[in-house]
DNA sequence: CTAGGAAGTTTCAAATAGTGAAACTTGGTT
DNA sequence: AACCAAGTTTCACTATTTGAAACTTCCTAG
């Protein structure tokens, strides 16, 4: 995909390749690996060994392919319960998605992207891991134009700078400027749209989720269709979802503290 | 918890401080690393710096404490489709728990211990991510002595020499042998059962998940309560884990051929 | 059946990156 | 103001990593 080759380090080539296997999104063979690779043929064959040996990936002897590991997933529900919102949210939003009977998305910034952590759809209740830990881009979805909009300036500048700007739809925001005018426009009004702007006839509405400091933890927003809702119909749904993000923020700042007690039980 | 010190490598140093950062289970500070790790202080803060480089650790300013990063969900997300008999179990675990009305688990081995990539509750719906990536002992659960005894015989006994056998209940496994024995029973009838060995009250019935040459490819159980069952009820539910089992492991070897064709678009 | 070739694995001297004791910096406390 | 603890940086020393090339399999076509 993108060239990141300024990464140093051991670790980090391995935490690479790592990405590469994940990218594939299937059992991958060497000799495919290696093609797409940047690093020599003994370089990428004894990373994938160490990770193989750590458990972080797996290997099919029959097929010859390999896969990542079971290891991830019991990192990553970690993961998932001590560093996102999720836990913390989970309350509110599902409260959220009755209430209002829309699809309810919660995200946080990783990198320049945007990574959605949990998921409340009216229709279909049960559809969970299949969209936490799905990214999107920044530029052109709500939460990630909400989450930007509040960043500080050297993380917007640099987050800015990173988006493709490909665009999607006639609506999507194709240049930097158009971007930086937006998200003003986003900081006056309280709260981001998705005017279509990443797939045609999906709109929805955003708001930052805020600490008490200002800081950025992460992003609420409801999504629907033109067919159902126009961006003014969703605008009125911003009470509700203020009254979630307070709460959210609330409790994630109270969540840190209490357990710093039993240092050594 | 226990000795693993002869990781080599830096990668594998940097994933033992990522999985020491996991096992807190909350946002932690260098120097609590520090105490409960093997690693002197400076290495130990390189390989910090390192993982908060790559994004597999985030670091609060204001507090100073480590957790976990965003960037591992992300990973999750694809280990858990690609690698994990989840997404192709999905359907009949379904259908399994809405026919019996009982709590079914979905696990896989991971090195000696149970990892639970899903989870259907007849009762409460949707509680999934807070399930799937748990870990649990192999010698006291269904699922864990069905994989087991299913198991070739050299990764079997690696596993029995790896167990704790602490006690959890009266009626726990506590030595190798009474597994070994155990074991044995199981295979000749065919399923595993949890008899209260490892929480008071809960009994449950495992089978494991065969490929057609005979790889243990996970477990799947069917887990109650005293109270509501006996084993030998739970017993009369195997014919239908039967079909459930059967048609998984027929979908997941069907599963990883077809999109081999793909190679370069 | 065997020559040719592609895919995967190992070797080894050179180069690079990692190590950790100790010194230093920072921020808070008596 | 002096002290202390927590966190960060330095630097000479070492061990690991590197990658071209050689080697081993194992498959395929003649």
């Amino acid at each position: 995909m993108s060239e990141r080759s300024n990464e140093a380090g051991t670790v980090g080539k391995a935490l690479n390749v790592l990405d590469q296997v994940a990218a594939f999104d299937r059992p991958v063979k060497f000799s495919e690996l290696l093609e797409s690779s940047e690093y020599p043929k003994a370089t990428l064959y004894r990373l994938l060994k160490t990770l193989l040996q750590q458990g972080m990936i797996a290997h099919d002897d029959s097929s010859g392919a390999y896969t990542l590991g079971v290891r991830l997933v019991r990192l990553a529900h970690q993961a998932w319960r001590t560093s996102s919102l999720a836990p913390v949210a989970r309350p509110y939003i599902d409260a959220l998605s009755l209430e209002i009977g829309e699809t309810v998305h919660l995200a946080q910034l990783d990198h320049a992207q945007v990574l959605y952590v949990d998921k409340r759809n009216a229709a279909v209740p049960i559809e969970m891991y299949s969209q936490a830990g799905k990214v999107g881009p920044v530029y052109c979805t709500g939460v990630g134009k909400a989450m930007l909009a509040w960043s500080p300036v050297p993380e917007q500048t640099r987050i800015i700078e990173q988006q493709s700007y490909h665009r999607f739809t006639d609506n999507t925001l194709t240049s930097r400027k158009a971007l930086r005018s937006e998200l003003e426009i986003i900081c006056s009004r309280g709260h981001a749209f998705d005017n279509e702007e990443h797939e045609p006839g999906i709109i929805c509405v955003a708001l930052p989720i805020l600490s008490q400091s200002g800081q950025v933890l992460g992003g609420l927003s409801v999504t629907s269709t033109t067919a159902r809702h126009t961006l003014e119909s969703l605008a009125q749904l911003v009470p509700h979802m203020k009254t979630a993000v307070g709460r959210i923020a609330e409790d994630a700042e109270s969540w840190r503290f209490p357990e710093q007690i039993r240092e050594r039980a």
